[in-house]
DNA sequence: GTTTGACTTGGAGTCGGCTCCAAGATGTAT
DNA sequence: ATACATCTTGGAGCCGACTCCAAGTCAAAC
């Protein structure tokens, strides 16, 4: 049988990405140029679709399309992740993502608090001071969040009400 | 002795958010107006600058400012995570988190394996293909991500190289 | 007393990421 | 053939979140 194909639209069904947004990352080459039809309609397969629900994954992980280019590289072209630099890319996006999910996981446990009308168990662990280690480091603007930064638990809800 | 406070510049520098933003964030009313001295300068407490912190950690998580407004109003004022809507607000949200964390963790899991040229130990998780469950949530835009969206894994890990 | 520095204000400009549109080509149904 | 749907293109417009600017105030330093 032959290789199964789609529109665009379809591309955005499965997706969830609108055809506008698809076209789009296309425009910007987040996305190589897609084959076309003899009537020049785009034409999708089953790794084009990977590769838009890839972006959609990340996108929704926060990260900018730009720093997106990337990955895609590395899905899309295995050998190119052993470039150093692509893998130094691939290792400090990784670091972010780690400091992402404690940060969303205080986040978490900051709202189950509030839920439960719970106190917090503690101060949340600290991790110094150090807002301002100078290296800045040009690639990178998403500093790691300090988890002292959680204080206001305590500032909070020490002022709160009912502690049983 | 007297209650600590801060110029703008302080909080800027101990938030990490630019003056110019918390001056925005007060134009907007994410942050309530500070008071001044008799020259007009903003004056900031303890609390004020965990308040920023907040708002800095929640930016981090990729929530729109808007979307902080429930939160704030939780911190600041517990008495009102006794609404219900706010309470309902603050779920979806951590359902969202929760969300966006197993979308992170994937993506750290992809990064570990094409770093380490090593093969994903499965599939991940399928979670079935409803994408499409229509009952479109106003509230939330950010749909839960389908965790098979990541069959990119195989789809390329198994077209890559040496397999041991 | 004028220069310096830290601040104030309102408003304009920028940038990323879409989102919408008009004009036009093609395909299929009646 | 005429309508309707589905696509194409380039470009304009929009929104969120800043970021920058000019003009002005005030206080202390020289």
């Amino acid at each position: 049988m032959a290789e199964q194909t789609f529109t665009i639209k379809q591309a955005a069904e499965q997706t969830g990405i609108s055809e506008d947004t698809i076209r789009f990352y296309e425009k910007i080459l987040l996305l190589p140029r897609a084959e076309r039809k003899e009537n020049g309609h785009r034409v999708y397969r089953i790794e084009d679709i990977h590769r838009i629900k890839l972006i959609s994954c990340l996108k929704k992980t926060g990260m900018p399309l730009e720093a997106m280019r990337p990955f895609l590289a590395a899905s899309a072209d295995f050998a190119s992740a052993e470039y150093p630099e692509l893998v130094d890319q691939l290792r400090s996006h990784r670091d972010n993502i780690v400091n992402q999910i404690s940060s969303l996981q205080q986040i978490v446990d900051f709202v189950d608090i509030k839920l439960k009308e719970g106190r917090p168990r503690q101060e949340c662990s600290d991790q110094s001071q150090s807002e301002d280690l100078k290296e800045h480091n040009e690639k990178e603007k998403t500093k790691p969040i300090s988890v002292v930064e959680m204080s206001y638990f305590s500032a909070y809800t020490k002022m709160g009400m009912k502690t049983p």
